[in-house]
Formats: C-alpha cells, sequence, structure tokens
DNA sequence: GAGACCATGTAATGTGTTACATGATTTT
DNA sequence: AAAATCATGTAACACATTACATGGTCTC
C-alpha cells in the first residue's frame, strides 16, 4: 500500500499536464471514494517526483496568480505503467456502518433494525453522490474513469437492495416475536 | 471515525469475557474484512477502557500462563448501545486495484483488460476467504455477525460478476478493433 | 465589497502498522 | 525436540488529516 499517492498524481497527470489544485479538484470528485489524498499528502509528494525525475514542473501564471503545472516525463509514464501492471498491493475498509451491524445484537429488535436502515440511508447518500458526479462529468468520464464510476453506483444499489431485503427478514420476524 | 477500537473491544466482550488475544483473534477473524485492529492498538486500549471504567480486567491464568480476562462493566454496555444508536461516522476505503482499473486507460487494449482480471482475481481470493470463514464459523455466527458475513460474500459475488460482464465488454471490443 | 474559488504550502496532531522482546504450553 | 499457538506488551516508524498561514482573482 506504500507509494499509493504518487500513483495517483502520475495517473492524473497522463490526461494532461495539472497544477497541484487541478490534481487535488480530480482526487475529491472521482478517486476520493476509494483513494483520498490531501493537500499534505499532495504537494510534497509533487516536489518528490519532480526530484525523482517522474514530473515536471513549470510555471504557468493564471492572471497575477502563481500557478505550477506539472506533466509527466518518460520516466513517469514507465513507471505508471509499470504500477498499472503489477499486482495490486492491497485493499483496506473501515465501515463503521458495518461494524455497528455486526454488533447491533446488543440492541433489541426494533434498536437493531435501526442501525440496518441506517447503514442503508448512508449509502443512499452515497449513491446519490456518485449519480450527481455521474450527471455533472458525462462527458469527461469515458472510458476507465467512467468504468469505475459505473461499479461505484452498481455497488451501491446492490447494497441498498440487500438492505431492504435484511429490513423485511427482520420486520417479519418481529412481528412473529410480538404475537 | 474516532474511538474505533474502543467500540471493537466493548462488542467483542458483550459475547463473553476475553482475553486481548481472544479479541484479536475475533478481528482477525471477522471484524478485520471492515475494521482491522492491531496489538498495538488493542492493549494500550484496554487498560484506557479499565482505567475510565468501561472494562474490568480480572487475572484468569491458563495453566501457568498468565492471562487477564476482561469484561464489560454496567457503563461498558450503555457506552456500546449508546455509540449502535448514534449515526455511523465515516466510512473509508482504499483499494488499489480499483485505482489501477481507473487509470487503465494508460494501457494498450489487452494490458488494460488484464487490469481487470487482476482485480477479479483478487476479490475471488476474499471471496473465498468469506466462504471459508462461513464454512469454519456456521455455528458461532449467528445472527448480526452471520449477517454481516452474509453482506461480505454477496457483495463480493456482485463484483465478481461485475468483473466478468466487464471483461466481456472490453473482449468484444478488442476483437471489433482488431479487425 | 463580500464571498467563493484558485493556488501553494507547512506544522501539529492523530492514527495505525511493524518489528521486536519475552516466555509458557500444546501439538506434531 | 520442533513448531505452532497462547499471551502480553512497547518502541520506532509510516502514513494521513486538520488546521493554519498567505494572497490573488472572479462573480454577485
Amino acid at each position: 500500500m506504500k507509494a499509493g499517492v504518487a500513483n495517483v498524481i502520475l495517473g492524473a497527470l497522463r490526461q494532461g499536464p495539472k497544477s497541484g489544485y487541478d490534481i487535488k479538484q480530480l482526487v475529491d470528485n472521482a478517486t476520493r471514494f476509494f483513494w483520498a489524498a490531501s493537500y499534505g499528502q499532495l504537494y510534497p509528494e509533487l516536489r518528490r517526483l519532480v526530484a525523482d525525475g517522474q514530473i515536471e514542473g513549470t510555471s504557468r501564471p493564471r492572471g497575477g496568480r502563481q500557478r505550477t503545472e506539472y506533466r509527466l516525463t518518460p520516466t513517469g509514464r514507465d513507471a505508471l505503467r509499470t504500477w498499472l501492471r503489477e499486482p495490486a498491493a492491497g485493499w483496506e475498509v473501515r465501515d463503521e456502518g458495518l461494524l455497528k451491524l455486526f454488533f447491533a445484537g446488543a440492541l433489541e429488535g426494533d434498536d437493531a433494525l435501526g442501525v440496518v436502515r441506517a447503514f442503508r440511508a448512508d449509502r443512499e447518500g452515497v449513491l446519490r453522490q456518485l449519480r450527481d458526479v455521474q450527471r455533472r462529468e458525462a462527458k469527461e468520464a469515458e472510458g476507465f474513469p467512467g468504468l469505475a464510476l459505473e461499479y461505484g453506483i452498481g455497488l451501491h444499489e446492490w447494497i441498498v437492495g440487500w438492505c431492504l431485503e435484511i429490513e423485511e427478514r427482520l420486520s417479519r420476524q418481529l412481528e412473529v416475536a410480538a404475537r
């Protein structure tokens, strides 16, 4: 899971030169759902990649506003392609909603049901966000970025559906128990 | 996303008293897929929870082997139930496989297809692990822990299915392009 | 002229993993 | 008798977020 930010930068720059700010926008818009990055990571890593010869920075002021635009060097392009061909290092999830679901047995029937409902509500929120992105970026998000977006939407649709099923199952059990 | 380990400990102890080692086993067996915890977090947090009156530790040697068994105090039980009723703080994913998928356009057709295939292979691996857990813990994993497991299995089945579809779609595109 | 946005950066803080250290017991 | 498992703990390190600091420009 090491050197993650570097790959985000390299990948972002492939679609054309960008400032640190631009990269942050891309991250917040798209990759944040599976790979977040803060300025505190981005800017130092940009310098490191320049020092390492993987990217080059040019001063490109916009109006009177200073701005450094970065682009890939051939070395950087190779590094990106090499990384893409390597097996993925890993996968980490930290999901408080699921943790609550796991322990929901500590609550009584209807409160436990509430945990599932809250979990679903959260995922419906994410689903809405993803659909907003899809609407906004209909043009830009073609090819693989669009595929990743489709993945996220489909995944969250599945999750919401699963929750609804479980909620029904639990409701029926509660009814039976109440008799 | 703060104080996460505390809730894992509280939840784990609800099903009966446990040593730090026991809790680590539970984490590695079950919650690790959505909430991991290392000894470096667990042991200090156990002390903190004792100091805070949420759990109590008793020396219960097993043979000549020292062992401290922890159990919930009423305070701890309340804290667990309160936490369960609160809205979930969040949700974080760091998925290198998806990041590669997102940038796979930097590779040529069949290499890009390889990224999807590698992604699927990884998820098939996780699916196998989850099914192993299900087989091993058929008895213990009833109720909500079992539900969380079902969720994980269903989710990964969906993912594998999605990958197969995409692989076909890309294959067809490659064939057309080759003509 | 106020507020949003573009733009860059760092320091403090928080969080979590890895490696190391130690030692008993049980299984093969 | 070796290897695996039970059991507890800490120190060093890696990684990431948050808050802060600064200042220009664009839009209402």
